[in-house]
DNA sequence: GGCATGAGAGTAACCGGTTACAGTTGCAAA
DNA sequence: TTTGCAACTGTAACCGGTTACTCTCATGCC
């Protein structure tokens, strides 16, 4: 591979005048630049991003670190993110968590020396932990976390709100027994709709102690507790499921038991994904734009690297909408697909 | 930031032992070894990687380009590949062709001193152009690319023997008029298919030139298409639609116009994205095991990164597998569920 | 005691760019 | 002709690590 220096012996120049008449500097004229960008052509030459980013102390690199990369979710976020940042020239490193603090720990250490700006989502980390992990004098933007006690910007969705408004519409589409499917226990977004769903319980229907059944995320999960609430003849006439995938679980088992939804009981999600306006009868959920949260995230560290100091602490917090749809008896026909925005797809 | 000259000096030796001691050398002993590690503990450094792939001349960094960043089946590409690269302590840069070929070779330039070897998918660029723009030196593998003109090793999926199936499942299940509807007219993955299908459709239904409708893969293009099978009163009692996204498009216009599937019409797909067992009917497809596609190219990558150079242009050509679902009238009943495995899942 | 041996540590070159600073050149003004 | 200035171009230091090569010094052996 051709560098500088071949360039520069190649045009006849130093590798100062190869450089500068490569970055477009004022002070490199016609016969001599062209000169250099004949060399360039002749050779093949490409600048080596990483011998370039060690000078300029820029790396036109982001590092984005996820709990993990499965589901539509990340998918979603990553391009949300990606939208922004290829406009303004930016890359993304990946990094994934797996799972594990110490796997948290590894990643955001990896990326020093490789990206100008970290977006972090460590929906699974303490805080404290959290803070000890990422260097302060890199720019960071949580997703999806709120920082309540950390000095830094984040994004975050909310959730509370979110359970409050779907358990609200359950309760006055005349529910009186809502079960509430919870996620991890230690996920914070699993918390914060547990809580908004026992609040709006204890608020609205003035029922002290909801029925709560344990649940992961996971489809599997949500089948679980379809298969908990039909062999324990749990009292229910509708379920709140913390994110779509228990809820589709939940309702394929529903199904299988000879329930009918929402005839006999009703059911909703939280996160709106793809899947949830396909299924049938089409899933009634809390919709999060989940590229939003990506790409807001993005600008806001994009504000940051350009100097744009933002208040410290400054977090945007993005309010799910209700979509009512088959599950709950929503307003739509169970036959009819709401129409999505197309976007590019392929095989 | 720390670095390594100040943790030299903090040790009180030289930078070349404190490297040496940092990178667990032979040559440096307990007490000196002891002093630096506790300088690096103190001064919380942590080596540049930037800096340090310079010298290295490696990056520990794959190169991923993708024609988009869009929907489930890049999703589980991603995640295929990091499952991988992840063991092998390799980090994931991603890179985006957004449609161009401009930006593709941008992408593909970008990349250069950033990465020690690329992994590309570029399903709609020409192979003359494509070699134009790699660069030798750097070990690339192509995904879903079957480079026979390019002398690059591959991961392909074979489109044509799937189509090619699944039209002649079609047949076997009593259907006499199969309509296909493409892809893209230039994405290679939507020519092999079409191939498959109008091979079959000539070898065993002895149809010289069956009806094919255009699409592009998207939803929408889908639902166009069924609206077309409808008011244009095209005789047919079987769809192939080239791939998922479509069939979804297509059986929701179906329904729209009262028209039963599998009853007055028989639907399949391909790809297998998650969707497709959700659906009811669930959608019979060619199964894709996208994130395999993902990990065996990585694989390969990693083996060539080893110095295992295998057979140049080695590829390896996954084969798709027929899921017969309800759409087809599957030997399952409608409101079944396959049980896929569980994977981590979250909100 | 003298010398070979080798472990441990230091010096400095290098990776491939960027850029501050210095040096050269040409031309107009004095 | 000399000087001043503008406009280029070149030299070399530097970014933050790694490592070949060199040097020192303690040890073992004759």
């Amino acid at each position: 591979m051709a560098t500088l220096r071949d360039v520069a012996r190649e045009a006849g120049v130093s590798v100062a005048t190869a450089s500068r008449a490569i970055n477009d500097h004022s002070n490199v004229t016609g016969p001599t630049k062209d000169a250099v960008l004949a060399a360039v052509k002749k050779l093949n030459f490409v600048p080596h991003s990483g011998a370039r980013s060690l000078t300029r102390r820029k790396t036109d690199t982001v590092g984005v670190i996820l709990p993990d990369l499965f589901g539509e979710f990340f998918s979603e976020i990553i391009r949300g993110i990606d939208l922004v940042a290829h406009e303004s020239g930016m890359h993304l490193l990946l990094g994934n968590m797996h799972g594990s603090p110490h796997e948290t720990a590894a990643a955001i250490a990896a990326m020093r020396g490789r990206v100008d700006g970290l977006l972090v989502m460590p929906p699974d980390v303490k805080p404290e932990l959290l803070s000890g992990y990422l260097d302060p004098a890199l720019p960071t933007v949580l997703l999806n976390y709120d920082a309540d006690s950390l000095d830094l910007p984040f994004v975050a969705v909310d959730n509370y709100r979110g359970a409050y408004a779907m358990t609200e519409a359950l309760l006055a589409r005349g529910a009186k027994q809502v079960v509430h499917i919870a996620g991890p226990r230690h996920n914070r977004d699993a918390r914060d709709r547990q809580r908004g769903f026992v609040d709006a319980m204890t608020k609205i229907a003035k029922i002290k102690s909801p029925a709560i059944l344990p649940g992961d995320f996971s489809e599997e999960s949500g089948a679980q507790a379809g298969r908990l609430l039909v062999q324990g003849r749990l009292p229910a006439d509708a379920v709140f499921a913390a994110n779509d995938q228990m809820a589709v679980g939940l309702i394929a088992e529903l199904a299988a038991s000879g329930l009918s939804v929402p005839g006999d009981i009703m059911v909703a999600g939280f996160d709106d994904i793809p899947l949830a306006r396909h299924l049938n009868p089409s899933l009634s959920t809390m919709q999060v734009n989940i590229d939003r949260l990506g790409s807001t995230a993005m600008m806001m560290l994009l504000r940051i690297l350009r100097g744009e100091s933002l208040a410290a602490a400054s977090g945007t917090i993005l309010t799910p909408t209700l979509v009512a749809r088959g599950t709950t008896g929503g307003a739509l026909g169970s036959t009819t697909v709401d129409k999505a925005p197309v976007r590019g797809a392929r095989a």
